[in-house]
DNA sequence: TTTTGGAACGAAAACGATGTATTATTAATA
DNA sequence: TATTAATAATACATCGTTTTCGTTCCAAAA
């Protein structure tokens, strides 16, 4: 095993000082042609390569981005991912990915770490539990610090950063207006408590479509659970519960997993989707894609919404320091993708 | 925007020098009750936290585990993911993933950039194209540096190194021999070409299945695509007219999305699954949980392999310098898990 | 001969923290 | 009173770079 080449040891090897060799590496003018052809070909035949902690040391830079996710194994942050990746990359930035696992303490420790000179900016969706205890500590000292910040999907208004949201109101609207002009009147809605942004606006947008058609909204076709990315025993019960007996023809959810379980749900009740029940849902996952019936989507664009939280990001980096602070609130497009679980617009 | 306290700031202030303020953090006794107490009070209340760069460079550790997978919006690869981050958590290590996208080039990239400093060890698995090209010299130099590394999943046996791997071999054995007991005679496989290793062991599971049953293995009910985690339509194309017209009551596939794929096309065909041809496949994900039929699959164990994997690291990463190199290969069990696309075992 | 100026290189500070070696101060001992 | 020991603090080197500011050396100009 031997040991990683530095500076100093080129130095001694061929015998000159640490500031020719980094000169020289860097092509200054001030070291003679000769020794800067010597010391390029010792550097090239050992493979040196500079110590990127040493510089981020020197340079109080990191080039490197922090997300903070509440999940990993999940196809909406999953994507997100991707897009920061492909921005970051063509911006010559790394990404250190952190799971909060929907959990406060571990968000709150997953940010002092990574503040703590690992990276030069955060882009993050907040965990459940931070949007329940409704406690933002740690993102404001971050901020404070200088620490750019962006957050996206699940956010809160009252946080000074940069902010990248899909409208979850329009798309809502749209997906629901979707169901209105195959013939749907009696719509349910299965959602999350109002305290994930994302499902209130969603819900929101819901009954704003339903107006649009003079349908009056009915609190009983209203079902919220305490759940954002997962569907459990509990939850599964709570769908069942809610459709059951009920007289509807079209059902919006605000994410996959509850529109699958409605659909099964649905055919056990003996209902077909989509003719008796039109099935239109949040998110467009491997799930909706290859469910049966194939479900009718609002596309998220997670993909997007990563390279737009990117390029945020890297905006508010690379901007000189006297720069007025501004702050700005992207929008993602959703768009529907209609599949099988909708009936054909005429 | 206030600067980062440091420990200078610190001692300027209290009007102590920089070597104080470290020991009276640190709890040294070479430092007064008083002085300690003040020091470490004035720190609280500004929320001093040392600079990991700096604490970095210093030790010449990161306390860093480098992920590279071919691909994120992957469940395999993000439950695999989840385990690395648990364990690496447990032992106070931080987690930085990076992508190559199934590309060699942006593998090497990688790989040398997390190299120089940026973490302790690396997590891998490689992209399709290193399995193509068949060229694993970063693996070597990176390990030659006295970088730890551990391959999983997609491996080659040449690089000295830990590995973990699930055996899939006997998974697929267990998995076709589900299919034989109950009742199949006439089972298809549907693979990957042999230089994705996990495709070639499946293949050689599901040929030593039906030896043992005394089948004869067929060549036309093998087929062999192209593609490692995604199905194009390409795959579909292939897949159909594979199936198509075939005597067959079993298929088997290495992944989620050909046997979704291979379900559907069963069905256009007018065949019922399980009843005139049963499906399993390789990966457990949601897919296979929420199609319809749901599928019965060999399940990895994603999560298993990566805390598997992040305990070898770790375990290299504390090892005393001087121990005898040694390389462990771990396998994760699979098991079957069995759904409605198979018939009930009598 | 002395001055000037450029070419080619090196010394040293800085980034932020740690730990070893030293020094300064005071109290206890001979 | 002189010496020793203990206490409390500081100086300094180090990790690997970059960069500013010197320093040498030598040739050309005065």
């Amino acid at each position: 095993m031997k040991r990683k080449l530095t500076l100093k040891l080129i130095a001694k090897e061929l015998d000159v000082s640490i500031s020719t060799v980094s000169k020289a590496l860097r092509d200054s003018a001030e070291i003679s042609e000769d020794t800067r052809q010597k010391i390029k070909a010792f550097a090239k035949l050992y493979n040196y390569k500079p110590n990127n902690i040493a510089l981020s040391l020197k340079n109080r830079k990191t080039r490197t981005i922090g997300i903070i996710i509440p999940q990993i194994v999940h196809h909406f942050f999953t994507t997100v991912i991707r897009g920061v990746e492909q921005m970051a990359r063509e911006h010559n930035y790394n990404v250190i990915i952190c799971l909060s696992n929907n959990d406060f303490d571990k968000e709150v420790l997953n940010m002092e770490l990574l503040a703590n000179g690992s990276t030069d900016g955060f882009i993050l969706s907040l965990a459940k539990e931070t949007l329940q205890k409704d406690d933002f500590r740690h993102l404001t000292e971050t901020i404070d610090q200088g620490m750019p910040v962006v957050m996206f999907d699940r956010v809160v208004d009252e946080i000074p950063c940069d902010k990248v949201l899909i409208d979850d109101r329009e798309g809502a609207k749209m997906g629901v207006t979707h169901l209105l002009k195959t013939g749907c009147r009696k719509i349910a809605i299965i959602t999350t408590e109002d305290y994930v942004t994302v499902g209130k606006l969603r819900t929101k947008g819901y009954i704003e479509a339903l107006e649009s058609y003079d349908i009056k909204v009915d609190p009983d076709n209203i079902l919220k659970l305490d759940s954002i990315d997962r569907c459990d025993q509990g939850c599964v019960a709570k769908i069942k519960h809610f459709l059951k007996g009920k007289d509807l023809d079209g059902v919006f959810t605000v994410n996959e997993l509850f529109a699958v379980e409605a659909s099964k749900a649905l055919r056990t009740f003996g209902h077909n989707v989509p003719d008796d029940v039109s099935i239109v849902c949040f998110s467009d996952g491997d799930l909706s894609k290859y469910a049966t019936p194939s479900l009718t989507t609002v596309s998220q664009h997670g993909e997007q919404m990563g390279r737009k939280a990117a390029e945020l990001l890297i905006n508010k980096l690379e901007r000189p320091e006297e720069e007025e602070e501004e702050y700005t609130t992207a929008y993602i497009e959703t768009s529907l993708i209609a599949r099988e679980s909708t009936k054909k617009l005429k």
